[in-house]
RNA sequence: GGCCUGUUAGUCAAGUGGCUAAGACGUCGCCCUCUCACGGCGAAGGCAGGGGUUCGACUCCCCUACGGGUCACCA
């Protein structure tokens, strides 16, 4: 059989040689050690938290390392495309601080970075297997496979067009050409040369080393529309675009000893691989009328689930970010420890601390993380950050925050900046309800004070208080007099001298404090009031605990 | 079902033959304290089960159970 032959009857639309894209795309002039990686999602469906993991691994790597990262679109099946995805997948980075260096938008020099750009190069280099006997036409009909597959199901042998079940595996040059001419449709087939009998050992960056079966599935390279599947498209773009490390899900592994025949029917350098484990979440599915609570894939179909979402409930995209990080690798927690404030690139992160085994999405440690992340930034950096995301997602807040930027950021400042900042809120949704009754349009009495307390008392010590304050007051002054009020309605001024004997007095400072906090706050629990009357002001205060009385 | 892979507390996890099995979140308690938020101290809670190998197994091997993945002209 004469290949080349049968290579220009396959391919009379190829005109290039893969030397022509061999040199059209050479190795990339990159430092010693560079990783060149890529984030490779078809457009399917909007970008899900999940895909936080893959894309977080890559840049990582390339950028600590001084490569590249790019981004490929792999649309090569276009009946699952999406509308829009595509624009989605860059924005949903983007606003997470992921950066692409090549990419459809971002251009450059390995492109087109669109699948379905690269269908020229694609059939080039099938034709080169063709030619090379690697590959081969295959002309079965959908109702004929799936005939073969009922007969081997039955049989209870592996599926698949491999072996004995193999039909057109050697046509003749005259049988192919009959086949042609008749229209008929085919599909271009990977000739294998494995033996699943055989086992290779391969050794996967975070999976470490793994046996895996040979292949010796005649699987199918390009599709009856002429493009490729994943798997050729994978060997062809990650050899042109010099990808170094290809970090996929772990669904990919199985098809990895596919994947390593090609590179070599190619002659392609083999990249290395990181495959990593789904992000799972907990769920509640019902059985036999039992609510359980299983471990679930997160996927595009969750609600809530996609990445933009997470903005506009929000998560602060470097909240997410570092939480991501101390899954990925688990010595991050420890790092950011000793290093509070020092930006995210400059922790190490290393593959070897990546883990096996798939990991649960915590909600309760993500806003752990965050408050974390919000209590280590300054005032200015809180204002600016939660007034951008107000401006979108709550504008009656946005406009209270911005008329006033000096007095939101004193609110904002007040316990911040110490070694021991105050943590109140995870997300920029929370920080309305935080503080909020700075504002009088936001202001409500919300709490009120226990019955065991006589309105008597309550008066008095509202009166008492006005009559003493001054808001030029020290802290201490200010608290001493506070003292004196409780002295003045007869409750205990000392809280230890109260805890002593409590049945002496109808209650303690702590108790006039509580009076207080109510009127001017509304709430049981508010920051340090001295910070909070002194920015209140003197006469808001006072008009507040006059108005609190009048209730009483 | 075949093949691959995983299983350390409720969750995330250190750990590679010699430990009383780190740490973080969550939970509970105490302390600090004008409340809250911090912070400090402490408690409960774990190597899926069974066999080997070994002087000794969380660590190595086998089996079982339970997860996950995959078996397309989808990626």
């Amino acid at each position: 059989m004469d290949y080349n032959k049968l290579a220009d009857l396959l391919f009379p639309d190829v005109d290039k040689e893969t030397s022509y894209y061999e040199d059209l795309y050479p190795p990339r002039n990159l430092p010693e050690g560079a990783m060149v990686t890529r984030f490779a999602p078809s457009p399917t469906g909007f970008v899900h938290f999940g895909g936080l993991f893959p894309v977080l691994v890559c840049e990582r790597l390339a950028h600590q390392s001084g490569g590249v990262f790019y981004l490929r679109i792999e649309d090569t099946d276009s009946k699952r495309e999406v509308e829009g995805a595509e624009k989605d997948i860059i924005n949903a980075f983007e606003t997470f601080g992921i950066k692409f260096d090549e990419s459809v938008v971002h251009g450059g020099s390995y492109g087109p970075y669109r699948q379905s750009d690269r269908r020229d190069i694609y059939r080039c280099y099938a034709k080169k297997l063709v030619s090379e006997g690697k590959a081969y036409p295959c002309f079965c009909t959908a109702e004929e496979l799936s005939e073969l597959r009922e007969r081997q199901e039955a049989a209870k042998v592996v599926p698949g067009y491999y072996g004995e079940y193999v039909k057109c595996r050697d046509l003749t040059y005259e049988q192919v050409k009959k086949n042609i001419d008749a229209g008929k449709p085919f599909v271009l087939r990977f000739k294998s040369f494995g033996d699943s009998r055989n086992k290779i050992k391969f050794t996967d960056l975070v999976k470490g080393t793994i046996e895996i079966t040979e292949n010796d599935i005649d699987h199918v390279l390009l599709k009856s529309d002429g493009m490729p599947t994943y798997h050729l498209a994978h060997a062809v773009d990650d050899h042109l675009m010099h990808t170094t490390h290809v970090v996929r899900g772990e669904e990919w592994l199985s098809s990895l000893p596919y994947h390593i025949q090609l590179f070599r029917a190619f002659d392609f350098r083999l990249p290395k691989y990181l495959h990593i484990s789904q992000l799972m979440r907990l769920a509640e599915v019902e059985e036999d009328g039992i609510v359980k609570q299983v471990k679930k894939k997160l996927s595009k179909r969750d609600k809530g689930a996609g990445l933009t979402s997470y903005i506009g409930e929000g998560y602060a995209p470097e909240c997410v970010i570092e939480y991501v990080m101390t899954l990925l690798n688990s010595n991050f927690e420890e790092w950011r420890k000793a290093n509070p404030f020092a930006p995210i690139e400059d922790f190490k992160f290393s593959v070897k601390k990546m883990s096996a085994s798939g990991s649960l999405f915590d909600l309760k440690k993500l806003e752990d993380v965050s408050k974390n992340v919000l209590s280590r930034f300054s005032a200015d950096e809180i204002y600016e950050r939660v007034a951008a995301w107000s401006s979108v997602y709550d504008k009656e807040f946005n406009l209270l925050l911005t008329s006033d930027p000096d007095y939101a950021k004193r609110i904002l400042a007040i316990g911040r900046g110490g070694n021991k900042p105050r943590k109140d809120f995870a997300l920029y949704s929370e920080v309305k309800g935080y503080m909020g009754f700075f504002y009088d349009s936001l202001f409500e009495v919300s709490d009120s004070i226990p019955d065991n307390f006589k309105k008597e008392d309550i008066k008095n010590a509202i009166d008492l208080f006005i009559k003493g304050y001054d808001e030029n007051d020290d802290r201490q002054t200010w608290f001493d007099k506070i003292k004196d009020v409780a002295a003045g309605i007869g409750y205990c001024p000392d809280m230890k001298a109260y805890k002593a004997a409590p049945d002496r007095y109808p209650g303690h400072v702590g108790d006039v404090s509580m009076f207080l906090r109510i009127a001017v706050t509304g709430r049981m629990n508010s920051p340090d009031m001295y910070d909070v009357m002194n920015i209140l002001g003197k006469s808001r205060v006072v008009s507040r605990l006059e108005a609190f009385k009048n209730t009483l």
